[in-house]
Formats: C-alpha cells, sequence, structure tokens
DNA sequence: ATCGCGACTGATATCGATTTCCGTGGCTGC
DNA sequence: GCAGCCACGGAAATCGATATCAGTCGCGAT
C-alpha cells in the first residue's frame, strides 16, 4: 500500500496532490523517466512512454507547476516598466500584463522609473537585467536607447508596447499609428470639417510623429492645405494640452475641429472649449487617440482611435515568454506585432456647420 | 568576499536574480530570519527587522514566487475583485496590490465584476472562494452581504479597502471617512465659506454617509445652519456630478464653495464652474476627496483628502498573508486598521470673496 | 542560584521537479 | 572480437524558500 517515502521521517506536512514520484512508482520507473516523457524531452522507448502514460491517467498526475519552475529556472519573472504614463493607460497595461501573468503563472513586478535622467536609466536597467527574465516597455522607455542597450546586451529579451514604429533590436506590439490618425482625420474631414486643429503628443516619441503624419497624410490626399498654425506642440498630458487649445482657439479663423495626439489632452481640449462657451460638439468637434478611460469620462464622450492596450500587454508577456522559453537555444527571435485599431464614433464630433450666430456675449 | 556555497559543486545554472541568501548574508542573518521578516511574522527584534529591510532594499530583492509556493506548499494567489471605480483608483489599488505581491511573492489575480446582479455576484464568489487564498475588496464589494457571506463561509479571509466603517465579518484597511471629511470643511470654513455646497457620494457606500455626515458635523460646529438646498446626490463618477454641479451653480444664492465626494466628481465640478464662466478657485471653491492622480491632472489642481490607497492595498496584503498564514489554528482574526489621512492643499480654494463685479458679459 | 518560559534565531530537512552526469546493453564497423 | 556509439534510463544535486525543532539569552519565580 504504501507508497515509497514511507521510511523516511517526514516532518513537514504532505501535499495532497500526486507527485512525479507516486507516477514513478507505479509506472516502475525513476521520476526522472516520468519527467521525460511528460516533457516529451528526450528518448524514452516506446513501451516505457506509454506505461508512464498510463501511470499518468490512472494517477490524474498534474505536474506541480511551482516545483517546475523552480527546478527549471524557468521562474520567468516579468518586469513591466513605467513612467508616468497618465492614469487611464497605466490601468490598462496593469489590467493586460496582470492577465497575461496569471494566465501562465509569470511573476509580474512593477517600477515606475519616472525622472531618472539618462545615467540613472542605465544603472536602472542593469540592475534590472539581472534580476527579470523579461521586461515590457510602454512609452517612452521603449524608445530610450540606454535602456535597451542594456537589456539587449544583457541578454534580456524586451517588448515595447505602442511604440509607433518597429526597433529591430527588440520586439514590438503596437497598432499603426500613421494609419489610425490618418483613418480619425479622413472622418473628420468627411464630416465636412476643413480647418483641423492638431495638438502633438511628446516630440520624444515615435508615435507623436507618427500620428502627426497620418493627420498630414488625410489633408495632403484630400487636398487641404497644411496650415502651420493649426498645429500645436502637447505632451500627451491633460496640462500640456491646455496652453495648445488656448492658443488654437484664440486664432482668428480658428478650427471647427481639433485631433489631439490621445484621448488625455482631448479631455483638456473640451475643458477649454467649455471655458471659453462654446459648445461640443456644436461648434467644436474633438477626437482623441487610444480610447482609455479618459475618452468615456468626459462628456461629450470622444470619438477616437480604439488601441487596445491591455490586450497588448497580455500578447507581450506571451511574447516575452516564448523567447525565454526558447532561449536555451539562442536564437534570438524579434517580432513586431501590428495589431488593428479601430475608430470608435461618440459624441465629440458633429458635422461642419459655419459659424453662424455667436453663441456668447 | 564570497557568498556561502562557495565551496559546493554547483553543477546547476545559478539564477540570476537576488536571492534570500544573498540578502541573509547582507544582513548577516539567517535565511529564515529573512523570510520572518519578508513575510511579516511576528518574532522578529526591531533591530534585526530593520537590517534585514535595508539589506532587501538595498539589493532589491524579490522573492521567487515557484521557491515560495514549493516551500509552503500553497500558491498564495490573492484575488483583487472591482467593479467600475476610477481610473486613478484602480491605479493606486492595482499598484499598491502588485507592489504588497511582490514583495511577498503571492501572485495577484483580478476580475471584473461590473454589472453582477445579487445572484450572479454570489455565484462568483462562491467560485472564487475555492480558487483563491485571500480576497481584497475595495468599495462597493466590501459591502455586499452575499459576497462577504459566500467568502466568510467559505473560510477564505478577505479584507475590505476603504470600506468607510469597520464590519467584523471581515478585515478592514480604511482611513477615517468622517473625520477626513470634517477636516476639509472645517478648512474651507476657516477661509470664511459659509455657503458650502455638497455632493454625496454613491448612496449604497458607507463611505459617502460617512463623509457627509463629516460635513454636517463641520457645518453644526461652526454654528452654520445647514441647508439641504445646497446637497445633491452623485454617485463617485464624474458624470454623475455633472447635473449634480449644475444645479448647485444655478441656484439663486449658489454655494461659494463645493465639498465634492471624491476627486472625480471634483473635476466635474471644475468643468461645470469653467463652462458656466466662473473662475476657480476666485469665484468657486472647490475640494475633492481622494487624492488620486485626477487630483493633480485638472487645472487648478485640487485641494483633496489623500487617502492612501495604495499603501492601503499594500497593507491588506499583509493582512491576508498573515491570516491565511495562520490559518491552521483556526483562529479567525478581523483587524481594523484605520490608517491616517492627510488634507492636502493645493488651488482649487481660495479665502471666500463678496460675489462683487460679475465676471461675464 | 536554578528552573522555566518567552522572545528570538539558526540548522536542517523538505517541497516536487529538472538538470547534469553516468551506467547499461545492444549494435556497428574494421 | 573489441573499441566506439547510441538509445535508454537512473542517481544525485539542486532550484529558492519555508516548516520544524532545537537552542540561546534574559529575567522573574522558586
Amino acid at each position: 500500500m504504501a507508497l515509497k517515502k514511507t521510511g523516511k521521517k517526514s516532518v513537514r506536512r504532505k501535499g495532497v496532490a500526486v507527485t512525479i514520484d507516486e507516477v514513478a512508482a507505479l509506472a516502475k520507473v525513476s521520476p526522472m523517466t516520468v519527467s521525460r516523457v511528460v516533457n516529451g524531452h528526450s528518448t524514452v522507448r516506446e513501451s516505457t512512454r506509454e506505461r508512464v502514460m498510463q501511470a499518468v491517467s490512472d494517477l490524474g498526475y498534474i505536474p506541480n507547476q511551482a516545483a517546475s519552475s523552480l527546478a527549471a529556472a524557468q521562474d520567468a519573472r516579468i518586469a513591466l516598466i513605467y513612467t508616468n504614463p497618465s492614469a487611464g493607460y497605466l490601468r490598462e497595461l496593469l489590467l493586460g500584463a496582470l492577465n497575461g501573468t496569471a494566465r501562465t503563472a509569470a511573476q509580474l513586478v512593477i517600477d515606475d522609473w519616472d525622472g531618472l535622467d539618462t545615467n540613472a536609466e542605465r544603472k536602472a536597467a542593469r540592475a534590472l537585467a539581472k534580476g527579470v527574465a523579461g521586461v515590457i516597455l510602454p512609452p517612452p522607455l521603449c524608445e530610450s536607447k540606454v535602456v535597451i542597450e542594456e537589456l539587449v546586451s544583457a541578454g534580456v529579451p524586451a517588448v515595447a508596447i505602442a511604440s509607433g514604429r518597429f526597433n529591430h533590436d527588440i520586439s514590438s506590439v503596437r497598432v499603426d499609428d500613421f494609419l489610425a490618425s490618418k483613418e480619425l482625420t479622413e472622418y473628420l474631414i468627411q464630416m465636412g470639417h476643413t480647418r483641423i486643429g492638431c495638438i502633438k503628443g511628446h516630440p520624444n516619441q515615435t508615435a507623436s510623429t507618427r500620428r502627426f503624419e497620418g493627420y498630414q497624410a488625410a489633408l495632403r490626399e484630400a487636398g487641404i492645405p497644411f496650415d502651420p498654425a493649426l498645429v500645436q506642440q502637447g505632451y500627451f498630458t491633460y496640462r500640456s494640452a491646455l496652453p495648445a487649445v488656448e492658443t488654437l482657439l484664440a486664432l482668428r479663423k480658428p478650427p471647427s475641429a481639433i485631433f489631439a495626439g490621445n484621448d488625455d489632452m482631448a479631455a483638456a481640449a473640451i475643458s477649454v472649449a467649455h471655458r471659453r462657451g462654446l459648445d461640443v460638439p456644436r461648434d467644436l468637434s474633438i477626437v482623441g487617440f487610444d480610447d482609455t478611460s479618459a475618452a468615456t469620462t468626459v462628456w461629450p464622450e470622444l470619438t477616437t482611435i480604439r488601441q487596445p492596450i491591455a490586450t497588448m500587454a497580455d500578447s507581450a508577456i506571451d511574447i516575452l515568454l516564448r523567447t525565454i522559453r526558447r532561449k536555451e537555444n539562442d536564437t534570438r527571435v524579434v517580432v513586431d506585432h501590428v495589431v488593428a485599431h479601430q475608430l470608435i464614433k461618440r459624441d465629440s464630433v458633429a458635422p461642419y456647420t459655419a459659424p453662424a450666430g455667436k453663441s456668447r456675449g
């Protein structure tokens, strides 16, 4: 009756689950062989394999994941580094990453690198490299040369999320910012707008540039002359967009629509418009980008481009894990995963109407 | 120089991460003691604890989840359930919980129960109970009788975060909403305001009631008559506060200050005020509650009560883990942890001035 | 003074699986 | 006929952390 181990003075509680040793005993082989069969490793004679498999199913053996990770040193610890993103953005990122790690039993560690200078970033990256098996880099970190450099040289796989472009050094998961932005602008044009203001995102991020290029491309294709006066610099934050929008609306010939580089800035645009007594969307149409929670928090709700951040973070975990597992072969694989975006039409856009009666005193 | 273990013929590759042994070596204690400190076990001298903690942070030690689960013969999966909180709130919650789980090698699993009816909630709770070792319940779930009932009867420890009051069935980590709210209102009164509007939070949450009571108490103590017309119902969301604020400002004798039940609603108040051409804080002072990211996103930044959600979530993890470990003794321990709040003064409040020159045409 | 007890800590044995390093046998090749 | 290989499968050593149990130290009780 008694399983092996009976003799040992096991003072430790013993789990209720079936272990590899029990399977081995029943199949009359060593636990090592069971492991080989279960993991499909090296060579095991067909007859032996069958005996083991039989024992496995008889006992309903399920390998202990903790033990497996520990022994295989596959304890995939994945880091998610962030630097001051908007609450809505971070929320999506965390939700997606958490989902991915829960699904794969990976361990997620997060860290805030806000305010680090290049030097500190390099040090942080170096330290991080020896503590984790993979890293997820959302903007703007995904464009930091020193960080990528350190990570790559340390051999730690990383994946950039929403980076705006593919950097062949590390994998990336992103949407096509150019196309999305072009579509969004085209929609505005379809609605009759021709004077479309633009609040650019942070200049150190490629995504900003891409989105701006998409905006320009749409204008060009529609034969609408590009007016530099309608473009203002923003930094992706709500606050940064405030003065930018003020400037736009103070123009002698103000725009009838504004394309903000992200939802937070679009929300700021609504706020400024309201402060100036403008009705959105009647007097001014506004669109954002990302479809974070900010888009549906404000009133009216924003027409925007949905970028599935959570799903993207989840995919990033997958890519990382796959790379980590394959690491043994030393085959460095870098993938560029472009996911579909989607134009979400809500209430912040209305067809263009000539500015008739001034609505304020 | 060399850490212990030097003599052994380690044929195995060794992990890159910092291990408990390294921490122990640096702190000059045994790994066991480090384990005790990290997991909040009771019996460790204060001086020792500090030395260990110092070593932990110096090395950036993060326990290996796999090893921990294996040794403890249980994987400490802790669930964080949420139902549609604001982005800022959820962000804090996640950040804090993640921090706690990283520190203690627990695994965080999250789930969205938004829109579940009582029945579905009961089923979800029952299912959850058999999959995790502990649960964190933020509002409004922390007041759901069925959920608590199921969890308690299943013997799964839970802790309520920011619940507004102590329910002796489960542990809780919270601030004193009544006191905090009273302080905040007193501050407004000190600044000379006497007509103070109030946007209440969601009626199904005790915290809302508490905050409202604090508001009333401050008024009473200051001898200011309570005017029901100045009180409006909100639901903690930005959107819900919009009409409430409109109503308040449309009053024949509008308030000179508004106390919103949380930051999101305060942000909404600013937005409405701006839309009506009011200057904040000159024409209208506004205060929020929570100090989530919304407080510093809007302009002007909000004077508010800082409720350390992230820290609270972190503590919740600690409490949970301690309870889980003590489980064998079957001593059910329920604690009520009240943490300090803090009045944060920013730019949304100004001393009261009689409404002199109308500022709009 | 000695015993007992509680507060602290460390030594040691495991947890369950995998990696590394070695034995067997059976076959092939010269 | 024997070295050389290869297919197979086992033994032992870990992986990193925790449960147990055995001290150590200090101090009031006996």
